[in-house]
DNA sequence: ATCCTTGCAAAGCATTTGCAGTCAC
DNA sequence: GTGACTGCAAATGCTTTGCAAGGAT
């Protein structure tokens, strides 16, 4: 269960569960559309009236820090969001900023070959979007 | 010669040669450390003392839409400008935000494998980029 | 009881904008 | 001469921070 799932990884790093961090994951969890900052933070005030965006930010930065979620800093604009830890790449709409999943990864093999010629550098990861126009904005 | 190239590109687009962007474009042209906005305003002063910040905006991304440069915004912090038009990949450093070219590209088979799930989007291109940390920032 | 977390407001930073004066064509 | 560009300063948008009050263990 999330909850359980949460507490454990907050613990791992000497910090407590609370009713905002709960929802913040909660709400991460439920959704696919990598939310920004913003629209969890009023998506959860509609079950924690109270929250305040600052803790909105330090809740989801606590999440990216014991792994349990993504930042997505491509793009421009504001960051967004994703609870889905698995390995997958994006497709983000140049127009509106919308953002989807894309399943499936590149062969070990051509990650190899590209990380072969960032001389000096110790590579521990990469990233990959894909950019174009969704459905909406192509009309 | 930089100039001619910048001119034309510029005319194309019913926009104006000024000493400022020729200036911008030039520098640009003349390194490849993927420089910020503040770092083009800095060198760029050295010739053009009066130069202001917002002007180096202006111009940078009137390059990017001339296509003469293109904006590096992975990242969290500022974006990095690029006048490497060719195809060409970036290793990022976690730690200092350092970005180094690339050489070589993705297989467009496997690009376009991952196109394939991208449902609803026209793709028009994608972007890749390695992170990990740089020698300085190792030791 | 301790120390972490919250909410608020203010600060921070990168970037953009409005506008009067200036410049390129 | 006309419309585009510059420089300044103010504004914007997203995100972070300082701090007193409240909450988790």
């Amino acid at each position: 269960m999330l909850e359980k799932t949460l507490r454990r990884a907050l613990e791992r790093g000497g910090q407590r569960y609370t009713e905002q961090r709960g929802a913040v994951y909660e709400f991460l969890m439920s959704t696919d559309s990598h939310p920004t900052a913003d629209e969890v933070f009023l998506a959860v005030r509609g079950r924690i009236p109270g929250i305040s965006l600052a803790t909105v930010y330090k809740s989801l930065e606590t999440l990216v820090g014991c792994g349990l979620a993504m930042k997505l800093t491509y793009g421009d604009s504001s960051a967004r969001y994703d609870a889905r830890t698995d390995l997958h790449h994006h497709v983000r709409c140049l127009s509106c900023g919308k953002v989807c999943d894309v399943p499936g990864s590149l062969p070990e093999r051509e990650v190899q070959r590209l990380r072969e010629g960032a001389d000096g550098f110790e590579v521990t990861g990469y990233r990959m979007e894909l950019l174009g126009y969704c459905t909406s904005c192509r009309s």
